[in-house]
DNA sequence: TCCCGGCGTTACACACGGTTACAAACCGTT
DNA sequence: AACGGTTTGTAACCGTGTGTAACGCCGGGA
């Protein structure tokens, strides 16, 4: 729900997935601890020790950076199959927080044990880079979408790569649920929540979708992807 | 310049410069060549084959990432001690482009050898991890900046983080020449070039700063600090 | 030296999205 | 079923930032 480029196209063709891991052979080096997590649940607070990785299997969590003065962005949403915490990766304490947005389920992954593991497992030293690399370049497709489209694409944008996500996941890209609230999707596209209510009406009018509250169908997915890139009208 | 927290707080304290790095050391795996830039000249364009990361030696670059349908976002700028390319890890194709801003210098790093060095190096693979890792805790604070501040604060805000890098170079942070032009500046900011002028006219205005044209004098840093914080007024 | 093009600045009208306010729908609790 | 709190939707107004345009400045080339 990164915002990334919906598109496949050949430079994100090869982007590793980190949930193709071969969690067997990684528990001989790291023992992998399992968490349950109930809604609106913190996995952990921006400023707490830095401590292990976590590795999302079930449910869906919300990344939110915080700023001295009290403003907070949230940077991100995880589903299954993603990992958190590599952001604060180098430090000593979190940057930022991470809350479920429902109940589910995390595998904790202890960092100093990823290391040793990583030296002995060429493999997961790569998954691992290529996990960070691919951050940066939806934070990037995420910076591209903001910086460049108005309040209804952006909307559009994100349905689209929510739906993508979806699909990776073996779920339907037609027709889902969204996990997190108005607010936090309005804060994630840097808009305000009544905004985004006004884009999904307004792309509810224009047929692209059918929204009722979290429910959401696509009836016109070439139309949503056509408005979710700069095409105006 | 990446607009990251100004303060060198608790949790960014430990953030690693691939600066420091033993390049006499490196040069036993990694053969390093220099390359010279000119204002304006590409170092990559989004597409080419993906083969090295760069090694910012002189001068200023910025990156910049492209939609299919002309949209384009610069995501940062580099300077002396920065490396490029590691947002294209992972793939067959560089993720993004990257332009020289003036004259300089990059040291380009063979990434297949840097791969094999970082199996003999343990200090080198972290390093690069946490050069990794720092970009993203880079790109999240832009996030909450663009996705938080208005025009001014967003300006006040970059000026900020260009003191300080500059600062951090060796350089005055008082007294600087910004090597991008207004657009570059605006494209990253998210605004357009002339809110970027008119900011920065209203930040000379409150005595803040003085500009003209891409000179800037800091007359109150704590204030210039304020403005780019939260702090209305 | 003059001319030209790129860059930066400023002025003004307008539109998009923020602000504010209120109402309706939903949820868990009693 | 009634209640309170939270989340979402709708509407009117307003302000920040944008679009447009014109002008000034500076540097490079003829």
């Amino acid at each position: 729900m990164n915002m990334q480029a919906e598109a496949t196209d050949t430079r994100t063709a090869h982007a590793a997935a980190f949930a193709d891991l071969d969690f067997d052979l990684l528990r001989r080096y790291v023992q992998v601890i399992r968490h349950k997590l109930t809604a609106d649940q913190y996995l952990y607070h921006a400023g707490q020790p830095f401590q292990a990785l976590y590795f999302v299997h079930s449910g869906c969590l919300k990344t939110v950076e915080l700023a001295d003065d009290g403003r907070d962005q949230v940077t991100g949403f995880r589903m299954r199959g993603d990992l958190l915490g590599i952001e604060s990766i180098g430090l000593r304490q979190h940057a930022c927080s991470a809350v479920a947005l429902e109940q589910g389920e995390v595998w904790e992954l202890p960092y100093p044990a990823m290391l040793t593991a990583c030296r002995e497992l060429p493999e997961l030293q790569a998954k691992l880079t290529a996990a960070l690399a691919e951050q940066i370049r939806q934070d990037h497709a995420w910076m591209l979408n903001v910086g460049t489209l108005n309040a209804e694409q952006r909307v559009a944008s994100f349905l689209v790569d929510v739906a993508a996500r979806y699909a990776r996941l073996g779920y339907s890209a037609r027709h889902f649920i969204l996990r997190m609230r108005r607010t936090d999707m309005a804060n994630f596209l840097a808009l305000k929540h009544e905004t985004v209510s006004r884009a999904m009406t307004r792309l509810d009018d224009l047929r692209l979708i059918a929204v009722e509250r979290r429910e959401v169908r696509v009836l016109d997915d070439a139309g949503l992807r056509r408005m979710a890139a700069g095409c105006a009208s």
